[in-house]
RNA sequence: GCCGGAGUGGCGGAACUGGCAGACGCGCGGGAUUCAAAAUCCCGAGGGGCUUAAGCCCCGUGUGGGUUCGACUCCCACCCCCGGCACCA
């Protein structure tokens, strides 16, 4: 790897490599974990402080003073789901799984819940969102960041169980239609559901929770068509109105988004909509669609077809009537006195009003989850944490890192659901200094902790007492420039910026966010079009083309082949192509028979059109290198190349330019070009060379003379001829002339350099 | 289904802020050089048609409309491809 990216001939600093799993870097992996685990999330100051500045209420026993502090830890242990395989005896990855069995041997698969390390990124959802505004990244990764973060504003409402002390807690966007909750939905893993399911719906209940746990995520998004769901036998009091409305668990509300549970609305919900036609629970429309809305419904798409007249009133009767579900926007209708509110108005009145009475308030909610931090796998970074025998969770000091991975025999799993640090009983069993028994965390963290900071670490690798010097991580951050693939959209950039957030808030850098500016390369393709990969063949070894067209070729056809950021297919004749030039090039400065320096090659002054075309090609690759253009610096170069070769005396200081501009693109060459060209030190030292404006611009230019928009002839004029002298140069054409055929001009249209088009 | 990006010759692609579409490269055709070939150099070329010819005309940036003196570029509707999300209440 580290030989073919020399053989490129990339200039990277190779003393600043990092290896994130070497133990001298992911000392500060753990290091900076312990900062998660010892932090809390001020809500106030929107920022994370030390664990021990968090205010903890009075007259707390010392148990639930400790889960108060776990419970805000930024690093904290809870049961989450896996994909657990009995037969395998193992976790696995959600790719692992592929309808409901492993991927490998195609045994069951079950979501069972095990503890987890966990992550509180939630709570950085709205600066991870403010974020985005301050950096300069593409439009579509931001888009792509906001929706996973999923940001979205409504109010939480408690229903009273009918009979019962609990209440259900739900969360909505549209607490507007709380007038058309006609049932509940509980998620099967609801903490609720054994206390309010009534005996005769319980064996029914335990069966449906037990078919959801064994759907995998993917199964149950897949089976989205067909709505499943269970009747628990409880009801809730609808707390606007008393009504009595039944309480079902269905696998179509996620434990994980808001509380759990819903109000069922579904004459304004679709997915509402299907559950209850599937079990024939009631429908009451309660938001009568304005005109507007009710036109942007597939009804009145299809109504139009018809071309049936009163489109929007047909589709307001068909809601009244609960013939379809509308989602839009409309006034408040079957809602007592809030009646003829639109929805805007109805959703902050109604909230004021359920806060008034201690029934509900305004609430967020976020798409974006905790992260689940821990793997059960051997590779990967220890935590430093020790659970001791009396049931605390104690994290090893700083200065106790690093933590290392014992040798084991072997890496497999034990069967058990344990990890397989678990079998290394001598590494496992600790005593802490105040003589306590405990035992090590034996998960490990997953592959993206060691990638969340090594753009700090790269800044001052070495450093043994530090994860980077403050004074070098002020120099050099932020990240000027971030060239990655689009695959890391959401993931690795929303880890690292979490990371980066939290290591803000506790000073220790500089910059709110890591990346300035980011840019997707695209994939480079087979010559088939496909992806490359090796079941295809259709794989490009670039040791391969090295070795047959050099390194310089390798990275100016790279270059050259289109833009930056879209994928797009290799070639081999490409390849050729550039290499083409750069022979021609060679030859352009070098006499092929004798290998030296070409008599042709003169310190003579520049003709008029090859100081024009050297001063264009100065000032478009400059230009093109700042926007990323390369393609069209490298055919600029190619333009000049080929004017140069027909040139029977080439000025040396022409040549020399051009060397100096090829040679970001093509160092070896260059290099060896500038030797040549009798310069003993490398070109490395020479300034950029400077382009002179006014000799950009030729003397004269050819305009298009159009008549009503057709080209008819072709003048030239001045460059600096004013618009009075070009339209009578236009108008002196004989071919324009013939063209107007004694017609009148009304009006004539000149664009200086471009051309002139008469209007008749 | 929703969101985002794109669609230009045989191919990769270029075109400033609405101003000569197809730069540059590949491939292709013709020629030069050569005993021959490779390499190299020169010329040609978006498609179609008219003309003995110089030349001329029509069509053309996914499709159909629109705005404009002028549209690859702006607006509306649609089609196709790629990427992402997918019961998020």
């Amino acid at each position: 790897m580290r030989r073919q990216v020399k053989s490129l001939g990339f200039s990277y600093d190779w003393d600043r490599q990092v290896d994130t799993t070497d133990i001298r870097y992911y000392k500060w992996t753990q290091w900076i974990f312990l900062k998660l685990f010892n932090s809390w999330f001020d809500e106030d100051l929107q920022k994370a402080r030390p664990i021990e500045d968090l205010p903890i209420p009075e007259g707390l026993l010392e148990t639930q003073r400790e889960q108060y502090i776990h419970d805000r830890r930024l690093a904290y242990e809870a049961f989450a789901p896996v994909n657990w395989c009995p037969e395998l005896g193992t976790v696995l990855a959600n790719e692992e799984v592929v309808g409901g069995v492993s991927e490998r041997g195609g045994h069951p698969v079950i979501r069972k819940p095990m503890r987890q390390w966990m992550l509180r990124i939630t709570q950085y959802a709205d600066r991870l969102l403010k974020g985005l505004d301050s950096v300069d990244w593409p439009e579509s990764i931001r888009k792509l960041q906001t929706d996973w973060i999923g940001r979205s504003v409504g109010a939480s409402v408690d229903f009273q169980v009918d009979g019962h002390e609990d209440v259900v807690r739900i969360f909505t966007t549209r607490p507007d239609t709380l007038f058309g909750a006609t049932y509940m939905v509980l998620a099967p893993e609801h903490p609720l559901v054994d206390a309010i399911t009534t005996e005769v719906y319980r064996a029914d209940v335990n069966r449906y929770r037990e078919l959801a746990a064994r759907k995998s995520d993917m199964d149950r998004t897949d089976l989205a068509k067909d709505k499943t769901g269970q009747f628990t036998g409880a009801y809730a009091v609808n707390p606007v109105n008393g009504v009595l409305i039944p309480i079902w668990i269905s696998d179509y509300v996620l434990i994980s988004y808001g509380t759990g549970a819903i109000m069922a609305v579904p004459a304004h919900d679709e997915r509402d909509w299907e559950f209850a036609k599937k079990f024939e629970l009631p429908i009451i429309p309660v938001v009568q669609p304005t005109v507007e809305a009710a036109h942007k419904t597939d009804l009145a798409a299809k109504l139009r077809a018809e071309a049936i007249k009163d489109v929007a009133g047909a589709v307001i009767a068909a809601v009244k009537r609960c013939e379809i579900c509308f989602i839009g926007d409309g006034a408040a209708i079957n809602s007592g006195s809030f009646n003829g509110l639109s929805t805007a108005e109805f959703k902050t009145k109604i909230t004021d009003w359920l806060a008034e009475r201690g029934l509900g308030k305004q609430a967020v909610c976020y798409k974006l989850r905790d992260w689940l931090f821990s793997r059960q796998r051997y590779w990967g970074e220890p935590f430093p944490i020790i659970h001791t025998a009396d049931d605390k969770t104690v994290a090893l000091s700083e200065r106790d890192l690093p933590l290392g991975l014992p040798e084991v025999a072997d890496y497999k799993p034990t069967g058990t659901g344990e990890p397989p640090l678990a079998k290394s009983t001598e590494w496992v069993n600790v005593t802490l200094p105040d003589g306590r028994k405990g035992k090590r965390e034996t998960n490990t963290m997953p592959q993206w902790a060691g990638s969340c900071w090594y753009y700090l670490r790269y800044l001052d690798p070495h450093n043994e007492s530090q994860a980077v010097a403050p004074e070098k991580e002020n120099y050099w951050m932020p990240v000027d420039l971030y060239i990655g693939g689009a695959e890391h959209a959401v993931l690795h950039l929303m880890y690292s910026r979490f990371w980066h957030h939290l290591l803000y808030d506790l000073g220790y850098v500089s910059t709110p966010e890591p990346f300035r500016k980011l840019i997707n390369q695209g994939m480079i393709l087979g010559e088939d079009n496909q992806k490359m990969s090796k079941s295809r063949g259709n794989v490009i070894n670039p040791d391969k083309v090295i070795a047959d067209y050099g390194a310089d070729s390798m990275r100016l056809y790279e270059m050259f082949m289109g833009p930056l950021e879209v994928a797009k297919p290799w070639s081999m004749q490409g390849v050729e192509g550039v290499h083409r030039f750069l022979n021609r090039l060679w030859r352009v400065v070098i006499d092929d028979n004798t290998g030296r320096l070409s008599d042709i090659v003169q310190p003579v002054p520049a003709d008029e059109e090859t100081q024009r075309l050297l001063h264009q090609t100065i000032r478009k690759v400059g230009e093109d290198i700042e926007t990323f253009g390369f393609n069209t610096a490298i055919s600029q170069m190619m333009i000049f190349v080929n004017h140069l070769s027909k040139l029977t005396t080439r000025p040396t200081n022409a040549v020399e330019s051009l060397v100096l501009v090829l040679a970001p693109f093509a160092p070896h060459l260059c290099e060896e070009l500038w030797r040549r060209l009798g310069h003993p030190d490398s070109l490395a030292y020479e300034p950029w060379p400077a382009f002179d404006p006014s000799r950009t611009r030729a003397k004269t230019v050819e305009l298009a003379v159009q008549v009503l928009g057709k080209i008819k002839d072709r003048i030239v004029v001045a460059a600096d001829a004013d618009i009075a002298a070009i339209e009578a140069a236009a108008l002196a054409s004989e071919k324009v002339q013939a063209a107007l055929a004694g017609k009148t001009v009304k009006k004539a249209i000149v664009v200086q350099g471009r051309l002139v088009n008469l209007v008749v």
